[in-house]
DNA sequence: CAGCATCCGCTTTGATACTG
DNA sequence: CAGTATCAAAGCGGATGCTG
C-alpha cells in the first residue's frame, strides 16, 4: 500500500498494518497459533490466493509474521506472529469490541469458523475464582465443536468435546453468541433452533454482567 | 469496500472503518472536534477531495459522523463524532500505541500537524496529583505552537503559547516527540536542532517513566 | 496436495480540473 | 468553501496453471 506520509503514529501503524486482509491474517494467527498456508486460506473465505501470498511477504518483511520450515513430523512450512506481531492483539481486542454490536445482524451467506468464539468469550466473559467452581461449556456452532473452560480464574477456549462438559449450547453462532453474552434470553433463542442441555448455573458463572449486543 | 462476509466482530467492524483514510478521518474528528471539510482536507494530507466526500458519506451512513449546519456565526457545514464514532477512541489509540517504535523513523516529506502531539502526549505522559504542581510546557513543532497543561492529575493539550510556560521546547517534532517520550536525551537532541529552555523539572514531572520509541 | 505465480476484468484510489 | 466530474493508475477477486 502507498503510505500515508504522515509522522503521526496511527498513520504508520496503517501504513503496516492498513491493507485490505492484513488485521484479519493477524487475527487467525493469533486465535490459531502456527499456521499453514492452507489453514490461513480456510480461516480467511474470499481472500484470493496470490493476495495471501503477497500479504505473507509483506508481514514477514514488516517483522509480524515468520515463516519457519517446521521440524520433521510436519511436512510443511508454518506462519507465525512475532512478538511485535503479537502486541497488535489490544488493537485486533478493540476492533472486535467496537464491532460487537454489529454481531446482531448476520445473513446466511456469510462465512463463521467455530474459533472465532474465542475473542469475544475473552472480551466477554470472566471467571469469578472466589467460587473455585470449575466450569466446562461445550459449543456447537459451526464446523466443529468448542470447548470453554473456567478454572483457576482464567478462561479459555480449545476445539474439542467434552464427556462431563456442564452444559452444552448449540445452534446458529448469532444465537450462541447473543446468549453467551448475555443479549439474548435462552428461552426466546430456543424458539430460533438454540439449544441448550445442562446445568443453566454453568452458564451464570461466566457472565460478570448482562451485555446489549445490539 | 466490498464487505469480508464473515461473521466476526474484527472484520464487521473493518467492514465499517476499514477502507483506506477512513480511521486517519475519526483521528482528525478526535483531535480536532468538530471540524469543516478544509479543516479535515488540511489534516489528511495527501487524499483526494473526492474520497474525501465520499469518506464522510459512508461514515455518515454508518453512524459515525454527523454533518450539521452550524449556527449563525459560522457560516459552514460542521462534521462531529457521534457517540458510536467517539468509541472508536479505544482502537485508535492502541493503533497509535503500536505505532509508537515507528516514529523512531521520518522523512523529510513526511506532514505533521501539531496538534497529532495529543495522541501520544495522552498515552505517554502522567501527571503525578499527589505532587499538586502544575505545569505547562510549550511546545514548537509544525505549523503552530502548543501547550501541554498538567492540573490536578490529568494532562491536557491544546493550540497557543503562554506567557509563564515552566519550559518550552522547539524543533524537528522527532526530536520534541523523542525527548517528550523520554526516548532520547535532550543534550543529544540539542546537537540536532533541539532546543529546550526553562526548567527541566518540568519535563519530569510530566513523565511516569522513561519508554523506548526504537 | 501445499504454496504459490500469472492473467484478466472489475473496483478503488489519486490527481487534476471544474462548479455553485 | 465545499464539494462534483473525469480519467489514469493501482489494487483486488476469481480462475487457472505451474512446481515441489
Amino acid at each position: 500500500m502507498r503510505s500515508y506520509g504522515q509522522y503521526c503514529s496511527v498513520a504508520k501503524a496503517l501504513d503496516v498494518v492498513g491493507d485490505r486482509w492484513s488485521l484479519l491474517l493477524v487475527r487467525e494467527l493469533l486465535a490459531q497459533g502456527p499456521s499453514r498456508y492452507t489453514d490461513l486460506r480456510r480461516g480467511l473465505p474470499g481472500i484470493a490466493t496470490n493476495l495471501l501470498a503477497q500479504r505473507l511477504r509483506e508481514l514477514e518483511q514488516a517483522g509480524i509474521v515468520t515463516r519457519e520450515h517446521a521440524p520433521p513430523p510436519i511436512a510443511t512450512a508454518l506462519f507465525s506472529l512475532t512478538p511485535r506481531g503479537e502486541q497488535l492483539k489490544p488493537v485486533i481486542e478493540e476492533l472486535g469490541r467496537w464491532g460487537i454490536p454489529l454481531m446482531a445482524e448476520t445473513t446466511p451467506q456469510e462465512e463463521y469458523r467455530s474459533y472465532w468464539l474465542s475473542l469475544p468469550v475473552e472480551l466477554f466473559l470472566a471467571h469469578d475464582s472466589s467460587q473455585h467452581v470449575a466450569t466446562t461449556i461445550e459449543v456447537r456452532a459451526g464446523e466443529q465443536p468448542m470447548l470453554i473452560e473456567a478454572r483457576d480464574g482464567a478462561i479459555t477456549t480449545r476445539p474439542g468435546t467434552s464427556e462431563h462438559a456442564d452444559a452444552v449450547m448449540s445452534g446458529p453462532p448469532q444465537l450462541v453468541l447473543g446468549v453467551l453474552t448475555g443479549a439474548l434470553d435462552a428461552e426466546e433463542a430456543a424458539a430460533e433452533g438454540f439449544r441448550f442441555d445442562g446445568d443453566r448455573d454453568a452458564l451464570e458463572r461466566l457472565r460478570p454482567q448482562r451485555l446489549a449486543i445490539s
